[in-house]
DNA sequence: TTAACAATTGAGCACTCGTTCACTCATTTG
DNA sequence: CAAATGAGTGAACGAGTGCTCAATTGTTAA
C-alpha cells in the first residue's frame, strides 16, 4: 500500500487527521438534528410571514389568512406545527382564538437571515 | 353595517390599522422569498452537514461523501446547488475537485441557531 | 336550544425533493 | 492511446409535505 493510495480517496481520506476533526466537530453537535429542523421550519415562506407577521403583533387565523392570501385551514395546520414546536402561543378570546410568537430567539436568528441576504 | 361586523374577520380586520401596519412590514421585506430559501437550504441535513464541514476544512466530494455516509453523487448534487446559490466555492486539483464555504455570514448565521438550539 | 361562525382536524391529492442508479466527462497514469 | 478514477449529470423512484375540501368542535348570541 503505497503512499499514493492514501491520497485517494475510495477508503482512505485525502488527510485523515483533517476529516478526523471535521468528524470530530460534526458529531459534536449532537443537535444537528434540531439545528436542521428550525431551518427547515423558516424554510416554508408560508410559516415564515406567520411568524414574523407575529414578530409584530398578535393576531387570529382569521387575520393571518386574509395577510397571507390562504385559506384559514391552511394557516390552522401551519399554526398547529408552530404550536407543537413551541414556536407560538395562542389565547382565545370568544370564538376567536390570538396567536403570539413565543421564542425571542427566532426574531433574532430571522434577523441575521435578513442581514444576510441583503448583504 | 355594525360596529360587530367590523370586529369579526370574513371581510374586515379586528384592527385594521394593526394588520395595516403588519402587511406593509411584510411588504417591505421584498426578499422574503430570498430568506425562506436561505433557511430552506440550511433546513436539510446533508446540506448543513457539507455546511459545516467545509467551515472547518477544505474538502474534497469522496470526503463529504464518506463523511455523510452518503453516495459520492448525491454529494454532488447538493455541492451543485450550494454552488449556483455561491454558497461554496471550489477548485479542481487533478481528478480531486475541492470545495470550500465562499460565504462567511452562512457560519454566523449557524453559530446563531445553534445557540438557539441549545438554548 | 338553535343558528352562526371561528377554528380545528383528517383524508386525499398534487407537487416537491433527496436519493440512487447508470452513464458520461475530465484528468492522470501506465 | 487505453485504463483507472474522481466528479458531474439525468432519469426515475419513493418519501415527505403543503394545500384544499368536507366534516367537526367550541363558543357566542338570538
Amino acid at each position: 500500500m503505497s503512499v499514493e493510495d492514501s491520497i485517494i480517496c475510495d477508503v482512505f481520506y485525502v488527510d485523515e487527521t483533517k476529516v478526523k476533526a471535521v468528524s470530530e466537530r460534526l458529531a459534536q453537535n449532537g443537535d444537528l438534528y434540531d439545528l436542521s429542523e428550525t431551518f427547515k421550519v423558516l424554510g416554508d415562506p408560508t410559516r415564515l410571514k406567520i411568524i414574523l407577521a407575529l414578530k409584530e403583533e398578535e393576531l387570529c387565523v382569521c387575520d393571518l389568512a386574509t395577510l397571507l392570501g390562504v385559506t384559514r385551514s391552511a394557516v390552522s395546520h401551519q399554526l398547529r406545527l408552530l404550536k407543537n414546536l413551541r414556536l407560538v402561543r395562542f389565547r382565545r378570546a370568544g370564538k376567536i382564538v390570538y396567536y403570539a410568537l413565543d421564542d425571542t430567539h427566532i426574531g433574532e436568528l430571522i434577523d441575521v437571515a435578513l442581514a444576510h441576504v441583503q448583504e
